[in-house]
DNA sequence: GATGGTTATGCATACGCTTGCATACACTTG
DNA sequence: CAAGTGTATGCAAGCGTATGCATAACCATC
């Protein structure tokens, strides 16, 4: 059915080893039997057959990107989404097939990086999930297979030894706060979400930044919703007299800002000039919205190209390399809805 | 390093192929026999090399799906990336895994489709792209692969052989002008995208609708936008007077039918009182907007299944299956754009 | 002209699994 | 009791590629 390398020998009039020498470019084939076995190769549209690589070689070319089973459930979505986009298109460079999967299977419930790995059916694995379980990660290190945590930050135990890719979110909330005191403002109400995690770090950054510039910090300024548009809204409508009572919000995620804007606007309340607005993110969608949003960039791209690069660097390394914290510097993309065009 | 069915047949104290039977659950194998190999083979956490089995069996149990190059370059993402999410939760149900990819790398110009079935990589492949040069088609039927378009109509050439899951756009945009007219509205102005394919037939509802109810068509009221928020947003702009002469307006894209409503309200006009406006989609981002926009439903969740399934039929049929016309109703989803709670 | 050294090629095996075929065992049955 | 009939298991080949090792061809050297 298929062609075989033992098809294109036949042809070229080698064996089947010349054949399979030439296509990979081994030293070992004269220039003359390369040259005519690559074009006959060519002619018949010849593709190797993965299986039987991946059996010999015990290499997929493949890459496992595991994702939370809920990304898009949640608004989180779109910045996960355009994620992938990026990493799909990094990988194609590379040649590199890109398995998606969510992190668990809901229905048999079996853990998606283990079945992957065990199968060998990834090469390696980018990881965007918040959760890492001690045995994931005792799996991970024990199967020595490549990985990198990509967005989310992970430090459970020994960090040293893990590779990941993730934005530095204390800047982040440092200068979107800075950017506010900036502008004149002294009470500055935090919309935030989730206890722990990157969330807890743009709270700190906030807090520096406060603290920095001699500004009491006021627990009672920080709020929690669930990173949805729906939960910034109901916050205004739950907390009126708290937004009536400061200059200026600093909301940390996108989707819940423009949530927070549209039930400030609601209420009669005009941005920037009675309350300023910064966001964290910078996903596409502020461009639908009026003011457009002063946000902290996120630089997609460049979390996605640095993640790739590494995962590559891991692979063809001889020994596992030490792991790697690479932080990504956000920046503050300075737009309408902190006021800062009008000062 | 990582167990095989050798392993495991050496622990069990039975030969390498029984296994391989009482894994694969044959009914060759003793009850007792199957009983303690799996047991063992559960104890060790034993998984089956995925190539080995695809070498031996010609099967990976890995499904393509094929995005457009530019699927969240433009707003189409918003709609496109929720399917996606649609289809991994569905597969995952047959323990199959999902290799995405663009329709051509665009570093190497080589075409995604011939790469991973040539391959090997992919028992079968879901399609979601417009585009289906004859090229390409050949190449499917000829390599006999499973295939399934998805979302986007194909008409060209024999379309009998081939299966596809699609709305009937001809119906959506015959229901959602159907709604308007029923609510009084005699002047509709249609803003739609392409000219060819999915768009045209939601036109051509649009336009069936008018006439079965007796109403001339003028074709000054059909606009063409680009799909994006920007591009309604701006076409009000530009065709101001037209959106005045009119009392409703049919936008054949959420996102485009969102930027028309932002630029109605920016030039003054009330929503639906002014004019009255129906999307096409449904996509999550509506509940962002007020009013909340009356729009037709595309079935994602049913669309994704019913290719899933469609595929996985065959994949099991013993000979190719007949092609397979698959075309999903959508519905009209009434909130309050269109003013019908008002009357 | 025998020896040694390159250089290019082929042979044969291994990778881990599936599966057709042979076989061994335990029963029935005439 | 020989022959037949299942039933459960093992043996061995094959899937297509990579690669260590043997070999052949060619040339240079003494």
């Amino acid at each position: 059915m298929a062609l075989t390398t033992k098809d294109i020998a036949l042809l070229a009039g080698v064996s089947q080893s010349t054949v399979s020498r030439s296509l990979n470019n081994s030293p070992l084939i004269s220039v003359e039997t390369r040259r005519r076995v690559l074009q006959i190769a060519e002619e018949q549209g010849f593709e190797f057959n993965a299986n039987a690589r991946g059996l010999s070689t015990n290499r997929t070319n493949t890459i496992g990107v595991i994702y939370p089973d809920d990304y898009l459930d949640h608004d989180v979505s779109l910045y996960l989404g355009s994620l992938l986009t990026q990493l799909r298109k990094i990988l194609e460079q590379w040649d590199l097939d890109l398995i998606v999967s969510f992190k668990e299977n809901r229905k048999t419930g079996i853990d998606s990086i283990k079945r992957l790995v065990m199968r060998k059916k990834v090469d390696g694995l980018i990881i965007v999930h918040s959760q890492s379980d001690t045995s994931t990660l005792e799996f991970l290190e024990k199967s020595d297979i490549p990985f990198v945590f990509l967005h989310f930050y992970h430090n459970s135990g020994k960090v040293e030894g893990i590779n990941q890719v993730y934005t530095d979110h204390f800047t982040g909330g440092y200068l979107g706060t800075e950017h506010l005191i900036k502008l004149g403002h002294r009470r500055i109400l935090c919309v935030s979400a989730d206890a722990e995690g990157e969330y807890a770090q743009r709270r700190r950054g906030y807090q520096a930044a406060l603290e920095h510039h001699k500004i009491a910090w006021d627990p009672a300024l920080v709020l929690f919703g669930d990173r949805t548009f729906q939960s910034g809204y109901n916050l205004v409508l739950a907390h009126g007299d708290l937004f009536d009572s400061v200059t200026a919000t600093f909301v940390h995620t996108d989707t819940m800002a423009l949530g927070v804007m549209e039930a400030l606007k609601a209420t009669g309340k005009r941005i920037p000039q009675d309350i300023a607005v910064v966001g964290y993110d910078d996903v596409e969608l502020t461009a639908y919205f009026q003011p457009r949003l002063t946000t902290v960039h996120q630089p997609r791209e460049e979390l996605a190209t640095l993640a790739c690069e590494r995962l590559v660097q891991l692979l063809s390394a001889k020994r596992s390399l030490r792991g790697k914290q690479i932080k990504v510097q956000p920046t503050l993309v300075v737009r309408q809805s902190c006021g800062a065009h009008l000062a």
